[in-house]
DNA sequence: TCTGGGGTCCTAGGACCC
DNA sequence: TCTGGGGTCCTAGGACCC
């Protein structure tokens, strides 16, 4: 008989918002971000102006977050708008880390601002609502942010739970309690079930959770294959996935930049191309990884999306070797003068052994040697420290605006 | 003044082999 | 003068998450 298991979902109530409320007061800003209508946004002339975050009064007047900040400025003309500081989130979110390192070795980063613990064997006589009550008070008042936590057995419960009611709330979701809690919520509440896939629900006459917890399971799969059974499973609170405490190693690595104006010259995209090969290669070689496939996005400005990938004969994190396949990858996909809005760059299949095969190559040992003499002044003086051309083109193009 | 960026996973269809 | 059927690998595209 196996052993129920006590999981919790800690949930940072307003991260973005609230993470940059507490820098500023501490920066000495007499106005608290949380306590007018505000929020958090990327930068409109570069092109990226949509709401990440809002203040409970932005949300109460209607403000939602992936709007863009025209619209959201129509509804609520006093917004105050801030700008993102990643730095200072991860900082806040290694705090909220440390601290819950304190009640089991068990614990998932499952994003910036989300964590999954497994307290099965860490409980020390102590309920597991008694520990979220604990964890809740502390954060609050040690790390100056509220969090909501979600209690029960396993992890699709406990995000359930923990995305009920807000902010600063403790909510249990136990399988007896699924029918009364869960399956009155509207379908898209459910994990996993997104925009596109609510309509395809609505026309199986499936709008609550508990209609499709009650609907046929081999129909669901018929229709929607995996994510079906996927889907009813999780209606039905059942989920067997771990508590996954280390992190495994990234299984791709990219990068994507929305160009500040449309761009329609191989060239110049070309030149772009390289500062976002360049970065990612970087990651890599940090992470001590090779990639063995490489794949090249293009977003048109009507926003249709294509991509093109290709494999590395030989597995490498170089960025004149990978440069150079990319290029190619590149120049297949891309029709000269149809005007691109964003370009991305991403490598898939990663390892951490290089494949050596092109050791009769005499110009990987210096590009090598290369790519290890930049990093290592990258490292010491700052990613711009120094660049190859394509980055410094991409800067002029953000600086321009 | 329309619409971010970084990921993971799944699927359909084509190529190729026996 | 019709057009098998498995299996695997690969690519492009899409859905979802935060």
């Amino acid at each position: 008989m196996e052993v129920e298991r006590q999981i919790l979902h800690v949930d940072v109530n307003n991260a973005f918002l609230s993470w940059t409320a507490i820098e500023r007061l501490r920066k000495g800003d007499s106005v608290d971000l949380r306590k007018i209508p505000s929020a958090i946004c990327g930068d409109e002339n570069k092109r990226s102006g949509i709401i990440l975050a809002k203040s409970p009064l932005a949300k109460a007047v209607g403000v939602v977050t992936g709007e863009t900040v025209y619209q959201a400025m129509k509804k609520c003309p006093n917004l105050e708008l801030c700008s993102t500081d990643f730095k200072a989130y991860q900082k806040h979110s290694d705090e909220l880390y440390d601290l819950l390192t304190e009640y089991t070795d068990v614990i998932e980063r499952f994003s910036v601002d989300e964590c999954f613990l497994d307290m099965t064997n860490f409980l020390m006589g102590d309920t597991l609502l008694a520990k979220a009550h604990e964890i809740n008070r502390r954060v609050k008042n040690e790390l100056g942010f509220t969090v909501n936590v979600g209690v029960s057995n396993n992890k699709l419960l406990a995000k359930m739970a923990s995305d009920f009611s807000k902010p600063d709330k403790i909510h249990t979701l136990y399988p007896s309690e699924i029918k009364n809690k869960m399956w009155p919520l509207d379908v898209s509440e459910l994990f996993m079930i997104g925009k596109k896939s609510v309509p395809k629900l609505n026309k199986m006459g499936i709008f609550k959770i508990g209609d499709l917890a009650c609907f046929d399971k081999n129909i669901l799969i018929k229709r929607m294959g995996k994510f079906g059974k996927l889907a009813w499973e999780y209606a039905n609170g059942f989920d067997e996935s771990e508590v996954v405490a280390v992190r495994e190693k990234a299984k791709s690595i990219g990068n994507s930049i929305t160009l500040p104006m449309d761009i329609s010259n191989a060239d110049k995209l070309e030149s772009i191309l390289l500062a976002l090969v360049e970065q990612v290669t970087f990651r890599l070689r940090k992470e001590n990884l090779f990639a063995s496939t490489i794949s090249v996005q293009l977003r048109t400005k009507d926003f249709k999306d294509f991509s093109h990938q290709t494999k590395l004969d030989t597995s490498s994190s170089n960025t004149k070797e990978i440069y150079e396949k990319a290029k190619i990858v590149f120049r297949e996909m891309y029709k000269e003068n149809i005007p691109i809005r964003l370009i991305g760059f991403r490598v898939d299949k990663l390892s951490d052994t290089d494949e050596q095969i092109s050791f009769f190559d005499p110009n990987k040992k210096e590009n090598d040697k290369l790519d290890k003499a930049l990093d290592s002044i990258k490292s010491k003086y700052g990613y711009m420290s120094i660049t190859r051309a394509g980055e410094l083109n991409i800067n002029e193009y953000l600086k321009r605006k």
